[in-house]
DNA sequence: TATTGACCCTCTAGTAACTGGAGGCCTTAA
DNA sequence: TTAAGGCCTCCAGTTACTAGAGGGTCAATA
């Protein structure tokens, strides 16, 4: 199939198909007149990234994941490596993001947000913390 | 001061401080030489730069914000509207990231992790849940 | 005075993972 | 034959820096 239909069967766009053969993780053939070709290998493969990448995983992940993936003598453990590696990078992001999330609330929660200039946001962020409580 | 001790001061890397001047976020002075020159005021600038680049703000979002701490006249409800923004763009995040994370979870706490092929993760991924029920 | 070392400068390119657009060929149907 | 839709390649842009090459400047020392 071209690389419309494959496009439309995997639901990722044309622009990222053409990307991941450029990076070489899907190897479409061709046709005589230039056309790149899929078969349900490359499909398969397609909806594995797709997955992956939804997952959060890298780009290069996604290429170590495929390899296993094609890999029948593969040892699970080395799957659960990558995905537990990636598992305590989102736990991290998590962290610092609601780390982040409470001190921007505080800010805003104290902020009158009317058309006066004094507001604490400004302030936290200029380094005059009002409440040094926090 | 030169951009050496601005860094120094600033906490920022020297090459972020050409960066920002570069993009016009701030603007040293130069001596004859060619050097930057940098006074308190713009060290404040900075200051409040790091520190919003902290809580996540995009650069564009500390150009605006910038602009409203030099403002004396501001309304405190563009600060906050632009926090506000910010503050839902990372309660977003958060959602995703953890029901991302508690996907994941479920699927490296079902994989044993051995030299065996079997991998409930590549089955997940490869689209063959193994356990439909979730 | 010559040189060393610590500064400083500009310019280019690379990072991650695409995305958009220009310019142009191929195919099929009316 | 022509128009629509699909396909191609190549180049540039996105975010916020970061690394490195190649080369001036300055202050102190030998």
């Amino acid at each position: 199939m071209n690389v419309g239909e494959a496009a439309r069967r995997t639901g990722l766009p044309i622009k990222t198909l053409h990307y991941y053969e450029e990076i070489e993780l899907v190897t479409p053939g061709r046709q005589e007149n230039g056309y790149r070709v899929f078969n349900e290998t490359d499909i398969h493969k397609l909806e594995f990234i797709h997955r992956a990448r939804g997952l959060g995983f890298s780009v290069e992940d996604c290429r170590a994941l495929i390899s296993l993936y094609e890999d029948e003598n593969r040892a699970s453990a080395d799957v659960k490596f990558i995905a537990s590696r990636h598992l305590d990078e989102i736990g991290t992001k998590i962290d610092a993001l609601i780390s982040l999330r409470s001190t921007l609330r505080h800010l805003v929660d104290n902020c009158h947000g009317n058309n006066r200039p004094d507001c604490p946001i400004i302030d936290g962020l200029a380094g005059n913390a009002k409440d040094p409580a926090h």
